[in-house]
DNA sequence: GTGCAGATCCCCT
DNA sequence: GGGGATCTGCACG
């Protein structure tokens, strides 16, 4: 069963503590992939000079101010596509979660195949390698996540604990401890 | 283990 | 025209 949109309706740091522990579930034909959420990251509006939605609304950051509870895909360094989740409380703009690592459960063998690697410890560890692995690309822009069809989060685990840290990879904004992790 | 180069292209101003 | 919410392989020692 997916998560109710209501969940993704709160601030944007909080929908990211909490996504750790749930399950992201990708379901091609009759085979079906999951993962356990260990990494995520949040990212909001004006005052987050390191979000897609920083300055105004675009073509590619657009999901970013629409429905929570919405995928927000999108295209980097060329190669790679990074998974997102729309989410913030009433009143804000635009936000969204970043997916950066998941635990494999199941349909291992079709992540391998995907990632064309059998050394489980890498197969989902990072924002691109998990997209790579459950196969998940443009197609999957604005795809509501509450729906339990081809893509979906669900509930799953709560983390024993939660240490947050700077973001990775940015430039701006790294004085805010929006990383977090399940350890 | 760390560090760097290269791959590769969409999106924005 | 420039840069990017990245990954991999190779070099090092």
């Amino acid at each position: 069963m997916s998560i109710p949109r209501k969940f993704y309706k709160r601030d944007t740091e909080i929908v990211a503590r909490e996504l750790l522990g749930k399950r992201l579930v990708r379901k091609i034909g009759r085979g079906v992939m999951s993962g356990v959420i260990i990494e995520t990251e949040a990212y909001k509006h004006r005052d987050d000079p390191a979000s897609h939605a920083f300055k105004s609304m675009t073509r590619r950051n657009r999901v970013m101010f629409g429905e929570v509870g919405m995928a927000y895909v999108y295209f980097t360094y060329g190669m790679h596509y990074c998974f997102n989740v729309v989410a913030r409380s009433a009143g804000v703009e635009a936000g969204a979660v970043l997916i950066r690592a998941v635990r494999p459960e199941k349909g291992i063998n079709m992540m391998q195949k995907n990632r064309g690697m059998k050394n489980i410890d890498n197969l989902a560890d990072g924002p691109a390698k998990l997209t790579q692995a459950m196969r998940i690309a443009e197609s999957h822009y604005g795809a509501d996540l509450t729906d339990s069809h081809g893509i979906y989060i669900a509930d799953g685990p709560k983390p024993r604990k939660i240490s947050a840290s700077a973001r990775i990879g940015i430039r701006q904004a790294t004085d805010r401890l929006w990383n977090f992790k399940s350890v």
